[in-house]
Order: C-alpha cells, then sequence, then structure tokens
DNA sequence: TCCTTAAAGCGACATCAGTTGCGTTAAGAT
DNA sequence: ATCTTAACGCAACTGATGTCGCTTTAAGGA
C-alpha cells in the first residue's frame, strides 16, 4: 500500500481498467486538504481540529473531507501516513546504551512537543479505528527500522545473539510513553538515559534472550 | 479529599454553614447515577456511554447529570474515586520477580477483559481533563501500594537499597501499558511475566539505583 | 474535440452534546 | 409544624457533527 488517499471503491474483478483519476483536481484537493491539516494543528491545536476548519482553511467544501476521509482520525491517518515514508534511521552512537538514549531522546522530543502531532494521534486514535490503524502502522514500521539497533549490540557483542529485538526496544521506550502519555507526570530531562540504561542493563543480563 | 460528589460552590469565608445536604436525595440520585455508569459501561461498553443514557437508566433528569458531573469524563471519574477507596495491596510471593509478575498479570487481566473500566477511563481521559486528574490520582495512588514490593525486595537483599521505587514499578509496568493501550498488539499471555524478569534483572544490576 | 463519469460543490436535514431559565420538590434547620 | 433554599425536573434553545440527494465541474479516454 502506497498513499492512502481515502475509501477505494474496489474493482470487484478484472475488467476494463476503471479510471481512477489520482492526478489531477484530486490530488491537488488532497494537497491542499492535509496542507490544512498540519496548520491548523500546528496553530491551534488538536482541540480545534475538526472536520469544518479544515474544510474552511482548505478552501473545500465539508462534504468533500467527510466523504474521502469521513472524520478528523481519517485526515490524521492520511498526514501520518504521508509522512511515514520518510528515510528516518536510528542513530549510531557507537553503545547501545548511547543508541537507546538518542533514541529515546528524539520520542521525549515528540511527546513533549507543543503542538505534539504524536499526541494528537494517539489522542485521536481512541476515538477512530483508522487513526489507531495509521498509527499501529507507523509504530511498526519504526521498531522494525530501530531492529538494526539491536543488531549492532549483538554484532559488538554486548548482548546475547538470540536477543529478541522488540522486546528490548519496547522495554527501552516504554516508560516514555506510559509518564509523558499515561501517567501525565512533568516532563523529566533524566528519562530518557534512565530507560535507556535499565533496557541495556537488562539486555545485557540477557533479560530479552530467546528461550 | 473524600468523596467527590460535584461542584462545591466554596463557602467563601467562615459565615453560617451554608447548609450542604449529601445524606438525602443528592446522595441517593449520586448512587443511582453513578450504578447506571458502571451497568452501562457493562452492558454496552464506552462507545454507548453517554450522559443521555446514563440519565435515562438512572430514572433521572439529563441536565441534573450534566449540573453534577458536567460530562462523560466526569461520571468517570467519580466511579474511580469511588472505587479507589478499597484495600487493594500488591501480592506477596516471596520473590521481586513473583511479585511483580503477580502485579502485571492484574494489569494485564484489567486491559484486556471486556469491557475494561480502565480501558475506558484512558480513552476518557483525553477528552475530559476530570477524567484525567482522576486516572492520575489512581495510578499515584497504586504505585504507592506498590513501593512495598520494593521494600521487600530491599529487605530480602535482592536490589541495592538506594533503588528508586517508582522508576522500577514503571520499568516493569509500562511495556504491558504500551502493548495493550498503544499498540495495540494481540494479547501474549507471556508479557506479564517476560516484562516482570527484566525489570527485576535491570533493579538487581542496579540499573534504578539513586546516585 | 467530444463524452463519460468520478469527484467536488451545494444546501437541506438529522442527530446529539451541552446550556439556560424557570418552576417544583424535599432536606434540614428553627 | 413551618420556612428556606439546594438540588432536581422540565422544556426550549444553541452549536457542532455528520448525512443525503441533487447539481456542477473537469480528468482522462476516444
Amino acid at each position: 500500500m502506497t498513499s492512502a488517499a481515502g475509501p477505494r471503491p474496489d474493482d470487484g474483478g478484472a475488467r476494463t481498467a476503471p479510471a481512477r483519476r489520482p492526478g489531477g483536481r484530486s490530488a491537488l484537493v488532497r494537497a491542499r486538504v492535509l496542507d490544512a491539516v498540519r496548520a491548523q494543528l500546528l496553530e491551534h491545536g488538536y482541540d480545534e481540529l475538526t472536520v469544518d476548519a479544515v474544510a474552511a482553511r482548505a478552501g473545500v467544501h465539508r462534504t468533500t473531507v467527510y466523504r474521502r476521509w469521513r472524520d478528523v482520525g481519517g485526515l490524521l491517518a492520511d498526514v501520518l501516513d504521508a509522512a511515514g515514508g520518510d528515510d528516518w534511521r536510528p542513530r549510531d552512537t557507537g553503545s547501545l546504551e548511547g543508541d537507546l538514549t538518542a533514541l529515546n531522546r528524539e520520542v521525549h522530543q515528540a511527546l513533549t512537543e507543543r503542538p505534539s502531532i504524536t499526541a494528537a494521534l494517539i489522542a485521536a486514535s481512541f476515538r477512530s479505528a483508522e487513526a489507531a490503524e495509521a498509527l499501529r502502522r507507523f509504530w511498526d514500521d519504526r521498531y522494525a527500522r530501530c531492529e538494526a539497533v539491536v543488531d549492532r549490540a549483538v554484532r559488538r557483542g554486548e548482548i546475547p545473539a538470540a536477543t529478541d529485538a522488540r522486546r528490548l526496544l519496547v522495554a527501552a521506550t516504554a516508560p516514555l510513553y506510559h509518564h509523558l502519555v499515561l501517567l501525565r507526570t512533568p516532563p523529566d530531562p533524566g528519562l530518557p538515559g534512565h530507560a535507556a540504561r535499565a533496557a541495556a542493563l537488562a539486555a545485557s543480563a540477557g533479560a530479552f534472550a530467546e528461550p
């Protein structure tokens, strides 16, 4: 799947090509709407991110947005998918703890900056199945890329070869999400480092080794 | 603060007692409404938990609910506060990893049962400041009680005496919330044990020791 | 250039969350 | 027993969200 541009009424079979038109007005409208979503989010935050506001800002009719994106969650999902195809890679600092700390600092930044698109998407994921799916895809992609961090640590001999990369990565990052998203404790600049160090220690002790 | 029964228009000074009436009809209405919230949540889940449905079910007028609880978040906050004064204590299994595993199993249960009041409250906390506050209070209380687990482990000599209890407890439980609430991965019965073991290992390696 | 039709525009409508003003009931004090 | 007034009942209203049927525009193929 590439860029999700809204509901796609399935061709049904292999007849004559059903003539999609993703190149002209549709694409222009989509670009204007997604730009409006980003701008509205940056200027007024998630609370004022309504379909009406986005449509007005994009100079597009309300029903157009409702038909193509269904709701705010659908809009955010499309924004996220559009931004997901970037070339992000985890930093290489030379040590597992360093890599995890750098990663955690990025997560910390993404969750505490105001306004935070990530935080908005998390909030939206509790109201919209589309947003929830997009977020799941996004995180799945990010964690997959982060497995490189674990591979490097294994190659350096820091941790066992049979280490479960996902479990290690979740152990390192989960405390950040827990504090900043769920517990809503005031941001602690030491948190990224602490969580990274704890996960790295557990990993080198074989806590994430497969049976 | 005891049981929050709605807005309390501050006496302002020490005049004659302003004559609250928390013992009669008010209390009856509150009990009926909170019962209705629990019943509605159990039968139809969070999505159908509206102020109107609760009011109808409680045999009370809509405006009464709006005035006393403001919104669904306020209702859930009151339910949680009412249920927060229980006598819950973490189990004592004889080892840190055992205690954390038992704890994690309870968290896992609370988050995966359908319907889950905890999950409903988390969802509500993104829409209602009152629900967010109630949830914060609830978790703060629970984590405070769980510090007993860490104290016991210190006394047994499993972990350093200077261990930061909160950080250890968050490290143990956060992966559960991350998987079940945010990542929405399918429930893994091994997860409570895995996360507990990793946190216990990190703790014994001194990962949560104070400087 | 012309034709077909997907997608956008438009306004009317439906629904629901939440508010307001006012009358009614009954808790608790005298 | 009587009085005061907090809390509840009631209905009408506002505003935002989301839908529907129809018309208009223009993309892309002939």
